[in-house]
RNA sequence: GCCCCCGUAGCUCAGGGGAUAGAGCGCCGCCCUCCGGAGGCGGAAGCGCAGGUUCGAAUCCUGCCGGGGGCACCA
């Protein structure tokens, strides 16, 4: 019995009330009702408030509609005792029979459980990362690699097409700043002061002139565009080749320079204009951002004729609607938040709904302390702690595993010390380890012969309180990602697992699952050694979706 | 000055209105005849402050205090 069934049932009774003419619903019966853990034993497996949310509108007493719903439920599909309790909770204990046949579920489900329709036929375009290709990938980058990642496949886990999009910025002045950069220190030069100072730069310079072994006797004007061209060409698939190497993959790279090169910025202001959503004033061409909730109207064609960078952002959303997106989904680190207005008042302009069609999530910093004392992280100044550094320390695992399981909404502070230090003080070993665990089990019970129970097991067996207990983690891991996917909150997976590892371990301390000794195989041996198999399945799926390995060994 | 995020146990953080607020680390005390002790059990310890909405607020609203990040015809 999983929350969704229990659900359902209580929907039925819901609409029998309804028809009987017991129970009046204005607004119609609701397709779920919400189920709840309650945090006490004695509160029962499941509790749900929906007398308390219904009887007022209906002019009915909470605790009496309770009782009436606790009368019905009582003893139906598996349902051992509902009870009502304080204003008029309804707490309801599953029948062992009906809990256990959630392990047989899981194993047959396989790598699909936690899976649903939730946002089935949603097209969703995620975009995250979009580093500039003037310098490698940084810890804060590393975050939004994981976090889009991760959400991807959690998206596409509950039914949305996801179209993982990385967007390119080859294009304007910043770029332009790194050539020069570039160029300097070929010539040993000082870099300017608005360019780049890291010592990645030398390394770049040595391979743009084993490309182009002319370059340095070329005209300033002639080699800055070729450092350029080759300089930037090198930045990017370095990044693509660090950004695979950490798990993270795109469908479309989508460059900057092309939405200038094919008009795509000229047809977003023309199409703006016939909207009536731009004007002309102090010699530049502005937008109309103001009337949609954006602080101040913003320049969209500088007055000396060239595009602002808010010029690309329009021809790229439009873009991005015209491939046939829904939504389109983009994370922002929190130093670009003041983007949020304008975009989201773009989104309007265009007529379409913010929200809706334009979504931006912004995530807080990642820190670096070391001795306790924050590091400030600058690609001009060149102190620069790289996802390749943090990688190189901890492994690809628990670099990902560490920067997912923190809400969005929290800055990360990592301590360099504690993060050298590889000791469980990392989650991520926690959760692999109930893995590897699992794995071994299920290694010692093949040694063994013995097989885990079909799906035609009498499910009444797993009747302890652990097995309950873990049983109910499982049947759980549908809701997680569903909420981890409409809240666009990846860390819930990770948080829940360290739960459900918990669980697990707490089983797996009082619940022998293996016969000792001479001890025959029995069908409760078989019907744990089931259990096993899907917990091991569910805690798989899970570091799936964080793109984390599930060792068979440690 | 304006905008966004945050303030929960000694520390790092979970808790999308629900009952007695959780976990890891650290601290104190326990549990190894047997499936991996990288584990389990018990204990001490907390919602920044003040109002409001609600049957019910860590959660929603307002103000204040404290921390972080932003406020370009830069990209």
């Amino acid at each position: 019995m999983t929350p969704e069934q229990l659900s359902d049932a209580i929907v039925a009774v819901l609409a029998d009330l309804v028809d009987e003419g017991r129970l009046s619903m204005p607004t119609g019966v609701p397709s779920t009702v919400r189920i709840e853990r309650p945090k006490v034993k004695e509160h029962g497996d499941y509790a749900t408030n929906i007398a308390l949310q219904v009887a007022k509108p209906a002019g009915l007493v909470p605790r009496e509609l309770a009782a009436e719903l606790a009368a019905r439920l009582t003893g139906t599909s598996g349902i051992a005792a509902a009870e009502v309790a304080g204003p008029g909770f309804l707490n309801l204990r599953i029948e062992a029979a009906a809990q256990g046949k959630v392990a047989a579920e899981v194993v047959s489900a396989g790598p699909a459980y936690g899976g649903s329709e939730l946002l089935t036929g949603s097209r969703i375009n995620l975009e995250y990362v979009s580093v500039n290709p003037t310098g490698p990938v940084h810890l804060a980058h590393a975050r939004w690699a994981v976090a889009g990642d991760s959400l991807a496949r959690i998206l596409e886990l509950v039914g949305a097409g996801v179209t993982r999009e990385y967007y390119f910025n080859d294009h304007g002045a910043q770029v332009d700043r790194f050539a020069r950069s570039l160029l300097a220190r070929a010539h040993g030069r000082e870099v300017p002061a608005d360019g780049y100072a890291g010592s990645y730069l030398e390394d770049i310079v040595a391979r743009v002139v084993a490309v182009e072994p002319g370059v340095l006797d070329l005209s300033d004007e002639a080699a800055q565009e070729v450092f350029r061209r080759v300089g930037v060409d090198l930045m990017f698939d370095a990044i693509k080749a660090e950004l695979h190497a950490f798990g993270v993959n795109f469908d479309v790279f989508f460059h900057e320079a092309s939405l200038h090169a094919s008009g795509a910025v000229d047809r977003a202001v023309a199409r703006l204009e016939e909207l009536g959503n731009i004007y002309q004033a102090e010699g530049a061409v502005w937008l109309r951002s103001s009337d949609f909730g954006d602080d101040k109207d913003r320049v969209v064609i500088k007055s000396d004729g060239k595009p602002a960078y808010i010029a690309a952002d329009l021809a790229y959303y439009l873009d991005k609607r015209e491939r046939g997106f829904d939504l389109v989904v983009i994370i922002l680190g929190a130093d670009h938040h003041g983007y949020v207005g304008r975009m989201l008042a773009m989104c309007a302009a265009f007529g379409d709904k913010p929200h809706e069609n334009l979504e931006l999530v912004i995530g807080q910093m990642v820190n670096l302390l070391r001795d306790g004392v924050p590091l400030r992280m600058s690609k001009r100044a060149g102190t620069i702690v790289t996802m390749a550094d943090l990688v190189d320390v901890v492994g690809v695992d628990a670099a990902r595993y560490a920067l997912v399981r923190y809400s969005s909404d929290s800055p990360i502070d990592i301590d360099l010390e504690l993060w050298t230090r590889q000791s469980n003080d990392n989650p991520v070993f926690y959760v692999q380890y109930a893995h590897a665990r699992l794995a071994s089990i299920l290694r010692n019970a093949v040694d063994l012969g013995i097989q885990p129970a079909g799906d035609d097991f009498d499910p009444s067996l797993l009747a302890h309180p652990r097995e309950g207990d873990l049983l109910r983690a499982l049947a759980e891991l549908p809701r997680v990602v569903g909420q981890a996917a409409t809240m666009r909150e990846p860390h819930r997976v990770a948080r829940y697992l360290e739960e459900t590892a918990g669980t697990f371990h707490r089983f797996y301390d009082e619940c022998r699952v293996l016969p000792q000794g001479d001890e025959e195989p029995t069908d409760l041996h078989r019907a744990r050694l089931l259990l096993v198999a899907a917990t091991r399945q569910v805690v798989a799926n899970g570091l799936r979706l964080l793109g984390v390995s599930a060792p068979e060994r440690m």
